[in-house]
RNA sequence: GGGUUCAUAGCUCAGUUGGUAGAGCGUUCGCAUCACACGCGAAAGGCCCCGGGUUCGAAUCCUGGUGAACCCACCA
């Protein structure tokens, strides 16, 4: 660490000790509000993130300058999977695991865990000079977090907007639970494509079964003793002949007998889902493992097999296969169809296979039993208030983006089987079952939903919510909802009010309420900006926000995200010990374009840190420049004729405060930081100042003048040097935040004191 | 398959209502000038991807190509 890296640390802890960072809802002052998006608690945070809180922070100190009451509110997410993910792996080391350590131990560790790395995050905020309302900062699961994600559930639940069913859902076997459409992704893999003999059984015409088949194309031979089915398109000629006769096709014969409740006999069914062109033209239906095939068979009323489980290995069902994993169950099955000659045909197949964003293990379609809310009439109000342009997003075209999302939208499977999470607030008495899972069919009459235990007897339901849910929930519950919501429409909190860190003030909801400034990466527009703006709309009938910013990806050179397993990332914190934080602040804010993504090296943004770097000397060394003189004079004689320079700069000065004004306004901060640099550098140092040398007390009154300006509009930029400057430039003010934003009207010279 | 975005100096990129191109880094030349060598002064470098259209005039608007990237859906 530098020298520098202590100063500026001296220099947080003063604004921080001075309380200028916290919101004041009893001060006359309009209100500015920014929700930090919660980053997920899994380690030290990237250089997105650093991008994203310079960029709000650079508004916060902007607004607050210009004299409104800023909020700037922090906080964590849980961030369920991945957070358990990264605990695993610490807890493989010490050689434990959930199992070993069962629930209430884990969670024991799991907060420890928490803590250790909330330190991280925590000290990279203030690191970074994030001017936020500390006293503020929440986290997903505190006490008032859990209170107001009850609520949530109990208001879907009690407007019937909640069900449990089940369903076909990706299952991750590493993780050990379902996952969302969103949170799959697909990987291109060279697989093969089997066609396997499925022979005519019983052919009602003639009675006997004949030497006839059909070739079914398959890449999963290993789920065919969950087949309930054959479909081929209905005008497929090739298999016209067969359904008059109301044919029944066997699989291959030395599968049977195995458990399978279907073992022969599969029906040829017609759908228009099958593609004839592709494979055989001739498709196994497999509902249990397969979403096309759960819907085709739910649309023929076909029963459902499960022939893996979620552990990842087959059932009972398989028979001698049974408990065999089903990448080796795969290999025998084809060993075995190829040696009884079952097997028509392999061929080399290029196509996606899904895999879990975290762990990039195969997910499963599985059968399981889940919690969903349906969310399309919540869906349609957020269309409307989009569609009124009541959010004002940038780039603007993701109004219409969302839209279509929301246009589509299924309903929002909410339960996950993890431990780290709000949990289910569900409650069943202690002799039924308890369990989510594929089997489980209780009752749905005599279950609870309550907070707290509804007394001796009940058991909670094992799973908790989906991380989203909670996310979603974020800019209501912040600020105190559903307490202080209440609080304000007539109701006064119980007993039970919010604990922990949540203040509750009755100021605060009304006040900042919808938030005026929201940022996120392009990639969670869906998790969670789409779900923030319904959640908002159907639980207190507002938007949440009301400028929605979406910045662009930091990439590698060749395009690619920034991620662990590739190891092309970059930290922070590599800029700022090499350039400092200022510097670091300034080369993000080149990236900030809204929508537009950046590629980046470390070279590339060595170049800018290091051009920023120079910078802030340039500034410190032209304070010098003005600061020599200005403690020999301690009072200036002000210029009656104005020299033309003097014209010139102050000039130029108003069009740099006009300009970086509205950039801020537009939340353009790129220009907006190239105005100021080139007017700083280009203007101010290299012309004014190198002339002002000939005539150096008559023009130190505009010399200061133009610094102290200069610094007040690069100060939302750059904070750490231009406090520094400041308090060594000014000695009757405090500190640089409590200054004013210079107005772009008409400004005199002040009289200099 | 559906959608979005991008193509500007050697590199990474700006360019806000259309009016003969800008930054940083790099390159070349000169300078230890008393704020600053993390500097100062100067210079080279671009059919603004290609074709067509609108216009007095287009890097900027429209259309068609080509190339690149991302998002969504997903084929057994």
């Amino acid at each position: 660490m530098t020298k520098d890296f202590l100063s500026e640390a001296k220099i947080y802890s003063f604004w921080e000790k001075e309380n200028f960072f916290s919101a004041s809802p009893h001060s006359g002052k309009k209100s500015f509000s920014l929700l930090i998006p919660p980053p997920n608690l899994t380690g030290e945070l990237h250089l997105g993130h650093a991008m994203q809180h310079s960029i709000l922070d650079a508004i916060a100190r902007f607004k607050r300058l210009q004299g409104f009451d800023v909020l700037l509110l922090p906080g964590v997410d849980h961030a369920g999977i991945q957070f358990e993910a990264t605990l695993e792996k610490k807890l493989q080391k010490e050689n434990l695991s959930k199992e070993k350590l069962g629930r209430e131990k884990w969670l024991a560790k799991a907060w420890e865990f928490k803590e250790e790395i909330y330190k991280s995050v925590s000290s990279t905020w203030r690191f970074m000079g994030l001017s936020a309302d500390w006293s503020r900062e929440v986290f997903t699961l505190d006490p008032g977090g859990q209170k107001a994600v009850y609520q949530q559930f109990k208001t879907y639940y009690d407007a019937g907007l909640i069900y449990k069913g089940p369903y076909i859902v990706q299952w991750c076997p590493k993780d050990q639970t379902a996952i969302e459409d969103v949170e799959v992704e697909y990987e291109e893999r060279i697989d093969k494509l089997y066609f396997i003999k499925y022979s005519v059984g019983q052919h009602p015409a003639s009675g006997k079964s004949g030497k006839e088949f059909i070739k079914v194309a398959t890449t999963r031979p290993e789920t065919i003793f969950a087949d309930v089915a054959v479909a081929v398109h209905p005008d497929d000629d090739r298999y016209k002949n067969l359904w008059g006769l109301h044919a029944t096709l066997d699989r291959p014969g030395f599968l049977e007998p195995s458990r399978s409740p279907v073992s022969s006999g599969l029906p040829l069914i017609r759908d228009e889902r099958v593609d004839p062109k592709f494979g055989s033209g001739a498709l196994k239906i497999t509902p249990g493992h397969d979403f096309l095939d759960y819907e085709v068979g739910r649309d023929h009323k076909l029963p459902i097999i499960n022939v893996v489980n979620k552990q990842g290995r087959l059932t009972e069902v398989a028979g001698k296969y049974a408990g065999m994993k089903v990448s080796e169950a795969r290999t025998a099955i084809v060993k075995e169809l190829k040696e009884k000659g079952y097997l028509l045909d392999e061929v080399e197949y290029i196509h996606n296979v899904a895999v879990c964003e975290r762990c990039k293990s195969v997910v499963e379609p599985i059968i399981s039993e889940e919690w969903f809310v349906k969310v399309g009439s919540m869906a349609k109000d957020a269309i409307k208030v989009i569609k009124a342009g009541k959010i004002k997003f940038l780039p603007s075209n993701y109004s219409r983006i969302l839209v279509d999302w929301l246009s589509n939208i299924h309903d929002w499977c909410i339960s996950r089987s993890l431990w780290w999470g709000h949990r289910i607030p569900v409650w069943y008495p202690s002799t039924s079952l308890r369990t989510s899972g594929p089997s489980t069919s209780s009752g749905s009459n005599d279950r609870v939903v309550s907070l707290e235990s509804p007394g001796k007897g009940w058991i909670q339901d094992e799973q908790v919510l989906d991380t989203w849910f909670s996310s979603g929930l974020w800019p209501l519950s912040t600020l105190g909802w559903p307490e202080e919501w209440r609080m304000e429409n007539g109701h006064r909190p119980g007993a039970s009010g919010p604990q922990g860190k949540w203040k509750i003030d009755e100021n605060t909801f009304s006040k900042y309420f919808p938030w005026d400034f929201e940022i996120s990466a392009p990639e969670i527009k869906y998790l969670w900006i789409a779900r923030m703006i319904m959640i908002s709309q159907f639980l207190v009938r507002q938007i949440p926000f009301k400028t929605m910013f979406f910045h662009g990806m930091l990439r590698d050179l060749q395009g690619r995200k920034f991620s662990k397993s590739l190891g092309n990332g970059i930290e922070p914190t590599y800029l700022i010990e090499k350039w400092g934080v200022d510097a670091t602040r300034m080369t993000l804010y080149t990236y900030s374009i809204p929508g537009r993504d950046g590629r980046v090296s470390r070279e590339i943004l060595d170049e800018r840190g290091k051009n920023f770097r120079n910078f802030a000397t340039k500034i410190r060394n032209i304070a010098r420049y003005v600061i020599e003189l200005k403690v020999e004079n301690g009072k200036l004689k002000v210029n009656r004729n104005e020299h033309k320079d003097d014209k010139w700069i102050k000039d130029e000065l108003q069009i740099t405060i006009e300009r970086v004004t509205t950039h801020l306004n537009d939340i353009e901060l790129h220009l907006a930081v190239d105005e100021i640099y080139d007017f700083i550098w280009h203007k101010f140092a290299d012309v004014y100042v190198e002339r002002s040398k000939e005539r150096r007390s008559d023009a130190q009154p505009v010399l200061e003048y133009v610094l102290r300006k200069s610094l007040i509009l690069l100060h939302p930029f750059m904070p750490f040097v231009t406090e520094e400057i400041y308090q060594k430039f000014e000695e009757r003010e405090r500190s640089i935040m409590v200054e004013k934003w210079p107005s772009f009207g008409k400004v005199k010279v002040k009289k200099p004191v």
